[in-house]
RNA sequence: CGGAACGUAGCGCAGUUUGGUAGCGCACUUCGCUGGGGGUGAAGGGGUCGGAGGUUCGAAUCCUCUCGUUCCGACCA
């Protein structure tokens, strides 16, 4: 591509409200435009970059799945089947069609597949079947940010497996898992596969990893331990704190006044006591849908310095939404703020104590009164009746489960999902097929998500420095940026036939023949982050007879002579990653 | 959905308090000089100040409504 007739324009200040590099980068390097909000238009240097994390992709999937392109608007009746239409609720865009007929476009395919399924599928001997996509979804999400790394439109490969039997859902997993880590592996990245919070998309028990890129961006948190190989979503992760402390010695329940105190730390400050001998007291209220629709009032008792997990209450109360009660319920349930406790409860509270708690020991904790806490307060005489379940969010120098080693957090991207979805849509959607007894059954499922435009948002992440992106050589949307600085007619003629035979060649080439000055086009060069820059200056030609070549990467340098320029570029290439 | 802020040229911003000719930087156009890290001089083009209504002799500026965007929180394959 030549740049003096492209489509092609760089800037050096972009709109205030990109605020991560990968966002700021895009934009600067004019590699996207912003639409609305969340909905971006892919520009040509984008599109290549698509094309090439696409082709990735669909080698790896190509050799476990067929390829298939499911309809981006979907009937709603398809979501009422699943019972997805209400349950989905606000991220799903909905509207009719001119006879009122409800329809979305897809946030996700489970019920497109399940349809596409049932419609061909009717027997055992088809099983396992694997299929796959790459298509844009949109998700109304409540709010989008940081570019293509929170979009509300966005590209997604999904593929999707139905199995007679466990044993073979596992297997599919496993080559989905593995063919995952190929493709994260050729894109260059550094990422760790974790284990993941299955939410509202599989029942319990059903495996499920994230695919996370290693970035401080990232909106997720992982908790890891290098000794033993442990990594895990912070929502989903279990640990145990490291040794505590526990009072022991003065268990007499005593009311001590505490005016004005109504955090844990003030409270603790003002006895000299740690935190860990205080019990943090949250209300929280579980909504049930469904047949069985109700609500029901939590009391989770935690250790005072840790914080709880939310989605870990959610899963063990088997609920569909927890809220933190405000001061309206609290007030219903006359429970004083900051000096609640779990001790002389009037209201009708299911208590929760997290595990991390010595249920023996002496605690500090509110004594329901405003301006009182008790201090000497032993859950298991004085609380009347708890349940102990582990809610509290792991966090850094906790030890694993099985206490071998200490872990750490760092954050990521999650890039990649995959799942084991049981018979949910194929029994609520009744896709049965028959078995060997002509018996119909519903096949098991797993789905396998990969977001092809959050993954390039995670490479820019992971690979630029204060001059630009630096891409990966094999989704770099180009791999060399031919800047030619020469003024006169005489060697312009010569750039043209060097540009001729690298194009000629195959290599895939930018060529800056725009009349602008070095400086400006070795700015834009680093913006893009092409991997190699071939340079054509007048200076050094004349010296030498010499090019040069500049690794984006590592700023090495190389020099070749003009009908060395292919090989050397391509033997540069195939030692680059 | 709760709280907050912001909409002035493609982008970044000033002007709004105290109503009176719509500005600056970058980008863009033309010409010249320059030519190894966004160089420089001159001359240009581009805005119904998000929209609607109101107050006023006069509104970017004051008032009301509305739309859009963003931030914090909650939410989230």
């Amino acid at each position: 591509m030549k740049l003096s007739s492209g489509f092609w324009q760089t800037y050096k200040e972009v709109p205030a409200d990109a605020e991560i590099p990968s966002h700021r980068l895009m934009m600067r390097a004019g590699l996207i435009q912003k639409s609305a909000a969340g909905i971006y238009n892919y520009l040509p240097f984008l599109v290549r970059t698509i094309r090439k994390v696409e082709e990735i992709v669909r080698s790896e999937m190509d050799k476990i799945s067929y390829e298939v392109t499911m309809s981006v608007v979907t009937p709603g009746e398809l979501w009422k089947e699943s019972g997805r239409w209400d349950v989905m609720g606000g991220e799903m865009l909905k509207f009719k069609d001119k006879r009122d007929r409800d329809l979305c476009i897809s946030p996700t395919n489970e019920e497109t597949i399940t349809d596409i399924f049932r419609g061909v599928v009717k027997s055992y001997k088809n099983l396992p079947t694997s299929l796959y996509q790459i298509n844009t979804k949109f998700r109304d999400e409540i709010r989008p940010r940081f570019g293509l790394m929170r979009g509300r439109e966005f590209i997604m490969k999904d593929a999707y497996t139905f199995h007679a039997d466990v044993e073979c859902m596992d297997k599919t997993y496993q080559d989905f898992y593995d063919g995952y880590c190929k493709i994260f592996e050729r894109m260059g990245f550094e990422y760790t596969v974790v284990e993941a919070d299955a939410g509202a998309m599989a029942g319990p028990g059903c495996k499920t990893h994230e695919f996370q890129v290693v970035a401080d961006t990232g909106e997720d948190e992982i908790i890891y331990c290098k000794e033993n190989d442990y990594a895990a979503n912070i929502e989903k992760a279990q640990t145990k704190r490291a040794k505590v402390d526990f009072e022991t010695s003065d268990s007499t329940l005593t009311e001590v006044p505490t005016p004005g105190m109504a955090t844990i730390e003030d409270v603790c400050n003002f006895l000299k006591k740690p935190q860990t001998h205080s019990l943090k007291s949250l209300v929280y209220t579980a909504s049930y849908t469904g047949k069985k629709a109700r609500e029901e009032d939590i009391l989770i008792q935690l250790l005072g310095d840790d914080t709880l997990n939310e989605v870990k209450l959610k899963n063990f109360l088997g609920c569909d939404r927890v809220l933190p009660a405000n001061d309206k319920k609290l007030k219903e349930l006359g429970l004083p703020v900051g000096f609640i406790g779990p001790h002389g409860l009037t209201a009708e509270l299911r208590i929760l104590l997290d595990s991390a708690v010595n249920a023996d020991a002496a605690y500090v904790a509110g004594a329901l009164k405003v301006d009182v806490h008790y201090s000497g307060l032993v859950p298991s005489r004085d609380i009347t009746a708890f349940e102990t379940v582990d809610l509290r969010l792991s966090r850094k120098g906790d030890l694993t489960w099985d206490e071998t080693g200490t872990v750490d957090v760092r954050r990521g991207i999650e890039v990649g999902h995959i799942f084991q979805l049981g018979d949910k849509y194929t029994t609520a959607m009744k896709a049965t097929v028959l078995d060997k007894n002509g018996k119909a059954m519903a096949p098991l499922m797993g789905c396998y998500g990969l977001g092809i435009t959050r993954t390039i948002a995670a490479a820019v992440e992971q690979n630029h420095d204060e001059n630009g992106i630096i891409w990966p050589v094999n989704v770099a949307p180009y791999h060399v940026y031919f800047a030619s600085i020469v003024k006169s007619d005489e060697y312009k003629t010569i750039a043209e036939e060097i540009y001729r035979e690298l194009l000629s060649a195959g290599v895939e080439v930018v060529y800056d023949d725009r009349k602008a000055g070095p400086g400006f086009k070795f700015k834009d060069a680093d913006l893009l982050g092409l991997p190699l820059r071939l340079v054509f200056g007048e200076r050094n030609f004349k010296e030498s007879g010499e090019l040069e070549i500049v690794e984006r990467k590592s700023g090495t340098k190389h020099t070749c002579k003009k009908e060395d320029v292919v090989s050397t570029l391509q033997k540069i290439l195939s030692g680059l990653s």
